[in-house]
DNA sequence: TAGATTGTTAATCGATTAACAATC
DNA sequence: TAGATTGTTAATCGATTAACAATC
């Protein structure tokens, strides 16, 4: 096992790799080699040993890789038993339709509560999540101090509510308002959602083909 | 300007070049060098010169660009002003909240109309398209020809859809089901979004900081 | 003109693929 | 055991960065 920094694109493989290892587990595939899984996910079986091989060996020679158990380990890589707690601010549609639609404990996130300013939302419930008023917020992340917030809120909000959030303790964003939000607090990360830029590369294939 | 493929790279720079310079343009910004474009973006001026040669020139020695120019000529590489048509397949919380948030016409779309199964629903308008009945999809579709299908279905039907929405024509899919599509039929492509990839991404770094 | 900045070529760096000894 | 397949090292390939002549 190499001991080196992971790269960006190592990293972006993984979720890949766990979703296509859980689908196989939920198939009740039980075992499965490098060269299949790569037949599979259309890359080589080299690839996939390079990209294992940073964070140790999960294989075994002429068997290949328990499926059961190096989904695991990729899920654990990606920290997903790590009881990760997560709120959702803003329940507009979208922030609506990831309650509803989104399975949130699946990846290992405890979604406890959502947050919006609207008073026709306040109090309601989706898929068992309650709303709350958006100035309960700090007393609730004080109280129970979530570790993710998924931003749904208008553009105009959202930075200095981010900024909020970093200094109540929020350590991740998932951020679907289309503003590329920055910090200078260290160990606080974003996934910044552009949902433009995938239809643009979608628009860029079809006009020349 | 060279005369080669186009590296995945490259490609899916191009969306985020848009952005920073629409963002530019609207801050009413005349021109910018390769140099400052890339001290915003966090990338060096040497990458911006490099993509930006794969498709022509666009510059002048000693001013830079001209953010309206270059603007423009990027959304033409991108095939905004091709007048792309674009359906909605699915109108559940995630069909409705991109009919409501998401500004197609930005992007060069042209959103016609919306489909779903549920009587509640067809009929109804959300930011002025018509929500119809699916069974009215394939003459639609016959008559209209638009060339991008949004889906937003259940898992079960994607794949069984997207098939018979090939069959019909259409040549690009905005895939949020989840589910990744595929098709031997050429000309076709599909932009499968994957929320968990992201989240996942995100568990990762924070796990380990 | 002088300074600035391009487009492009060459150099470097990193990521992917191939090869193979180790071993289950 | 023999065959299969790993983990890892070396080779290749491609992408990023640096350098600079061209020129606005």
């Amino acid at each position: 096992m190499k001991r080196q920094k992971i790269s960006d694109a190592v990293i972006h493989r993984l979720p890949r790799y766990y979703r296509y290892l859980d689908d196989l587990y939920n198939k009740g595939v039980e075992r499965i080699s490098s060269n299949s899984l790569g037949l599979r996910m259309s890359i080589t079986a080299s690839q996939i040993r390079q990209d294992l091989s940073c964070f140790g060996e999960f294989g075994q020679q002429g068997y290949g890789y328990n499926v059961a158990e190096l989904r695991a380990e990729i899920g654990h890589i990606l920290g997903i038993d790590n009881g990760h707690r997560i709120i959702v601010v803003g329940a507009g549609h979208l922030g609506h339709a990831l309650l509803q639609n989104f399975d949130f404990g699946k990846v290992g996130f405890q979604i406890d509560s959502a947050f919006d300013r609207s008073p026709e939302l306040i109090g309601t419930t989706i898929h068992d999540v309650t709303i709350r008023s958006i100035d309960e917020l700090p007393s609730y992340v004080e109280q129970y101090h979530p570790d993710v917030a998924v931003l749904t809120v208008p553009q105009n909000v959202a930075q200095s509510l981010a900024d909020q959030l970093i200094d109540m303790g929020i350590r991740g964003f998932w951020n679907f308002t289309n503003v590329e939000l920055s910090t200078q607090v260290p160990g606080v990360f974003f996934e910044n959602i552009h949902f433009v830029d995938t239809l643009l590369t979608l628009s860029y294939r079809i006009s020349r083909s």
